[in-house]
RNA sequence: GAGCCGUUAGCUCAGUCGGUUAGAGCAUCUGCCUUUUAAGCAGAGGGUCCUGGGUUCGAUUCCCAGACGGCUCACCA
């Protein structure tokens, strides 16, 4: 059968049901969850339920059925777990025997009736009652092999959720980190905040915005790549600890690490440097691990993750100059760190000076080796505008940067507060969007002026939900744990749709769906 | 943006060294079946082989272009 013949069996069954009633009924509430019943019954024997007979009402999605003419088995699917319910003829009202003869997989089913366990032992509703409560138009993905072509599972999401109970796994242990991140930053004190998406200045980060316009005011907006700018500004104001958990949006490629639009942790406490902040990351990621992958000790891929602390840290310049086989001065020299990034292919940035090119080295070199997790601190004042220098060092800022599996994780530093070095700092940056640096950061007037009323000192950090997320998931692309990532729109389809009606065609009885 | 790979029934996949009616399993339809669980048995239907051009007597297959997707690279704090 064609698709749409398959469409028009099961919507020729939804036109009789609005011919004798209500075809989405919303009156029936289910007094049970499947997991629950299996779990408060797991231990109980076939005759203990038999005389007992514990009334169970379910709701959920037809996943399977199985019919012997006057009787049938049907596995009802309520999202947190499957239970089946056994269906005959002699023991359902002649309605609900109709009912059940004309339910197709997909369907949305209420089901009332008594405990029991089958010959095989399996705990099974006894039904009394079957109700359809919305019918599946369309022939749900395989049974045994789900849904599996790539394309489908992300453009139709609900098919790979409600055909693949592992995915709803990912999500849901993706709720989990988030959450766990909540309650791990309230409970030391920080204040959860939300600070403007729609931007006239995108700041905070290294990334090319999102353009996009308010009508009302005549005004441009960038979409913020960053919340940092704006929880720098919170601290002046008096909120000593705070949090945003919140999407950023940067105009860039995509890969299985990027999503145009990606969730990301910025956290910021007064008093503490960027040193305070590498344990408490340590803290915060392997108590999520514990609770979502059930130990410190993750599976990624091919790789066996040790989250366990402390976390190995090395020097980002020293690690450079060991991996290129030069010394550390060499990457602090212009000239000599840009013949040594040539000697070993690697591409200088636009603008860069010795920083940038130590910096790109770094990234080329040692970063695809980080397995393990690993901070990389003594990153160059000239990639970290937002940074304080480091007392010791100033050719260096107090910054690290996470990495596990070979991924940026997490980012943070011991935030800039001097007015002045933070508008030299912008300045620079300009000069360097002059000589082709189209992500050097922009001017923040407002952001210096801030400043300008006292910033206590502080750290701050940012970790990216999604890899984070990825890690804890064992997934291997970002789309994995984005419920509905970025694609390019399907001309193939909007082709077609618009050459053909569906189904209506062949349904000249069907009225027109009210709609308000 | 570049390279490689993919796109065949609603789903999961075979297949065609260019050949006449393109297959399987699940799903669907018909019949039988009151404890099955990838239920079973018998039968049937279901295809824009991604799209468009080209080569050819003949293209789902070969060539070119395009669409969409995946991976790698580039880009990307």
């Amino acid at each position: 059968m064609s698709d749409d013949d398959l469409t028009a069996t099961r919507r020729a069954k939804l036109r009789e049901l609005r011919a004798v009633g209500r075809a989405y009924p919303n009156d029936f509430r289910p007094a049970h969850r499947a997991s629950q019943l299996h779990s408060a019954f797991e231990s109980a024997e076939a005759s203990a339920l038999e005389s007992a007979r514990p009334p169970a009402r379910i709701a959920g999605r037809v996943v399977g059925r199985r019919s012997f003419g006057q009787a049938m088995f049907v596995t009802v699917d309520d999202g947190g777990g499957r239970i089946q319910a056994y269906l005959r003829r002699d023991q359902l009202p002649p309605d609900a025997w109709e009912t059940s003869r004309s339910l197709d997989l997909g369907d949305q089913v209420g089901v009332e009736g008594t405990l029991f366990r089958t010959k095989t032992n399996e705990l099974t509703v006894a039904a009394s009652e079957v109700r359809l409560l919305a019918k599946c138009l369309h022939a749900p993905p395989e049974k045994w092999h789900g849904l599996a072509d790539v394309e489908i599972r992300y453009r139709q999401r609900y098919l790979d959720l409600l055909s693949n109970p592992a995915v709803r796994d990912v999500f849901r242990k993706r709720a989990r980190i988030v959450a766990g991140i909540r309650r791990f930053l309230s409970e030391r004190g920080f204040l959860e905040v939300e600070t403007p998406i729609l931007q006239q200045i995108a700041g905070g980060a290294a990334a090319r915005p999102f353009r996009t316009h308010h009508n009302a005011l005549g005004l441009d907006l960038q979409m913020r790549i960053a919340p940092e700018l704006f929880l720098k500004r919170l601290l002046v104001g008096g909120f000593d600890r705070v949090f945003e958990i919140g999407r950023n949006f940067r105009n860039e490629g995509i890969s299985t690490q990027h999503n145009p639009e990606f969730t990301m942790l910025e956290f910021y406490q007064a008093w503490a440097t960027y040193e305070d902040l590498m344990p408490l990351t340590e803290q915060m990621v392997c108590a999520l691990a514990e609770e979502v992958a059930g130990g410190r000790v993750v599976r990624c891929g091919e790789h066996e993750i040790d989250l366990t602390p402390p976390w190995r840290r090395i020097s980002l310049v020293g690690a450079a100059a060991s991996a290129a086989g030069c010394n550390e001065s060499d990457l602090r020299d212009p000239e000599r760190a840009r013949q040594v990034a040539e000697r070993h292919g690697v591409a200088i940035p636009p603008a860069a000076g010795a920083g940038g090119i130590a910096t790109a080295i770094f990234e080329h070199l040692v970063e695809p080796t980080l397995v393990q997790p690993t901070f990389v601190t003594g990153f160059p004042t000239e990639v970290s505008p937002l940074a304080r220098p480091s007392d010791s060092d100033p050719w260096v800022v107090d910054r690290f940067e996470l990495y596990v599996v070979a991924r940026e994780m997490a980012n943070g530093f011991s935030e800039l507060n001097d007015p002045d070095d933070q508008r030299e700092r912008f300045l620079s940056q300009l000069a360097n969007r002059e000589r082709g640096d189209d992500e050097a950061h922009p001017m923040d007037e407002d952001y210096v002026t801030a400043l300008e009323y006292a910033m206590p000192p502080a750290a701050g950090e940012g970790i990216g939900i999604d890899r984070l997320a990825m890690l804890l998931c064992d997934a291997p692309s970002i789309r994995d744990v984005i419920l509905f990532p970025l694609m390019r729109p399907d001309r193939r389809a909007a082709a077609s749709d618009e050459g053909e009606t569906p189904g209506e065609g062949a349904a000249p009885g069907r009225a027109p769906e009210p709609r308000a």
